[in-house]
DNA sequence: CTTTCTAGTTATCGTTTGATAAATATCGCA
DNA sequence: TGCGATATTTATCAAACGATAACTAGAAAG
C-alpha cells in the first residue's frame, strides 16, 4: 500500500490576541447570518473548534456578542469624511456624491447591514448611538452646508421638516442596502447612479420645502 | 373576619376558533417584541395560560409562527388601493398623497414593522413575496401613471433607473417607520407633511432623471 | 343530578443550551 | 530531547427548551 500521508491542514499557531481577533471576525460572519440567538455550538462548528474553547477567550456568550458589536460598529466612520462634508472649496453636490459612494462602500456589506438590523431590533444601546451619529455627522451637516451654499448666513438650526427630508433622502439610499442584503432582492447594479439620482432629487426638492410653510 | 370573596377574573369562555384567534393576536404582540427565537413558555406567560396548552391549538411552535406570518402579512393590502392608484380622474400627486397616508397608517404599526424585519432577516418566503407586491402594485404603477400623466403614450416599461428612483422614494418613506418603530428614534410628528415633502421631491426629480441618460 | 365532552393543568420526557472542570495535545525554549 | 506553558479537546453539569401523556375542572346535554 502507498503510505497514506496524514494531511494536517493545521494553520500556523497564532498569538493569543490574533486568535481572539480571528474568532471575533468569524463570529461576525456567523451571527450576521444566523442571528444572535444561535447556539455557541453552531458558532464553534463555524470556527472549526470545539464549543468550550470559546470560553477560554470570552467569559460568556454575551461578552462575545458585545465585542462583535464593538468591532462591527466602531472604526466604520472615517475621520476624513468629517472634513469632506465640510470642505467648502468643493461644491456640495460633489461632496455628497463622493461621501455617499464611500459611505455606502463601507456599510453596504452583508455583515454590517444584518448585524445593524439585528441589533436595532434588540434595541441595544450602540444602535441608538449610531442613529445619533448619522443625525449629527451627516444630516445636520448636509443641511448646514446647503444653507451656506445658498447664501443663508443666519446660523439658524435646521427645521424639523428639513431634517426629516434629509432623513428621507438618507433612508432612501440606506434602503437600497436593506433590499440588497436583507431582502436579497435585485437592485440597480449601478450604485453610483442610484446615489446620483437620489442626490439630484433631494437637492432639487430641499429648497422648495424649506422655503414653504405648510399648515 | 370578612368573608374573602374568591375573585375569578375568568373571561367568558370563547369558542375554539375565537380562542385560537386570540392566541394568534397575542402571539403577534409577543413575537414582535421578543423575536421568534423566544420560548413557548414565555409566550404562554404572556397569554396567561400554561405552555402545553399551546399545543392543543397548534401542532408545533413553527406552525404557530407560520400562522403569525399569515395573519400579519395578509389582508394588509386593501383592494381599494389598486383602484385609487389607477384612478386617472384624479391628479397623480393627489392619488399618491392619499395612498401613502393610508398605506403608512396600515404598516407603520410597531408589530407589523418589527415582524416584517424579523421575517426579512430570516429570509422567509412571505417576505420576498411582499417585496414583489410593492414592486408591482405600487412602484411600477406609480411610474406607469406618471408616464401617462406626462403624455408618454408609448407603453414602454419603466427603466431600471426609474424603478430604482421609485424605490428610493418609497424606501425613504418606509425608513420613517423603521426609525420610529425599530430604532425608536424621534421622528417628525407630522407624518402627512413628511409624505408630502417626499412626494414633492420625488415628482420634481423623476422627470429630470428619466429624460437624462448617463453613462 | 349525572354523564359527557373538552379546555386547561400538572408532570415529565428527551434534547439542546450556556458554562465548567479535568484531561490531552502542541508549541516555545533550555 | 525533554520540560514548562498554554492551546485545545473530552466529559459533564444544571437549566431551559419543544413536545407529549395523563390527569382535572367546568360547562353543556340528557
Amino acid at each position: 500500500m502507498s503510505e497514506t500521508v496524514q494531511v494536517k491542514p493545521r494553520k500556523k499557531r497564532l498569538s493569543s490576541t490574533e486568535r481572539r481577533a480571528e474568532f471575533i471576525t468569524k463570529a461576525i460572519e456567523f451571527f450576521a447570518e444566523e442571528g444572535f440567538e444561535s447556539s455557541t455550538r453552531d458558532l464553534a462548528r463555524h470556527l472549526g473548534v470545539t464549543q468550550p474553547l470559546l470560553y477560554r477567550y470570552f467569559p460568556s456568550k454575551n461578552d462575545l456578542i458585545k465585542e462583535v458589536y464593538q468591532t462591527v460598529y466602531l472604526n466604520r466612520w472615517r475621520e476624513e469624511w468629517d472634513e469632506l462634508l465640510c470642505d467648502r472649496n468643493r461644491p456640495l453636490r460633489e461632496r455628497l456624491q463622493t461621501f455617499y459612494e464611500a459611505y455606502t462602500d463601507a456599510i453596504f456589506a452583508r455583515e454590517w447591514m444584518r448585524i445593524f438590523l439585528f441589533s436595532g431590533l434588540k434595541g441595544v444601546e450602540i444602535n441608538r448611538w449610531y442613529v445619533g451619529l448619522v443625525n449629527e455627522r451627516i444630516l445636520n451637516r448636509i443641511l448646514t452646508e446647503h444653507r451656506f451654499e445658498n447664501g443663508d448666513i443666519s446660523d439658524r438650526q435646521a427645521t424639523p421638516e428639513e431634517l426629516e427630508l434629509a432623513w428621507v433622502m438618507h433612508g432612501g439610499i440606506f434602503y437600497y442596502g436593506i433590499r440588497k442584503h436583507i431582502y436579497e432582492s435585485p437592485v440597480l447594479d449601478d450604485k453610483s447612479r442610484m446615489i446620483s439620482d437620489a442626490l439630484d432629487v433631494f437637492l432639487a426638492g430641499i429648497g422648495a420645502v424649506s422655503s414653504t410653510s405648510k399648515n
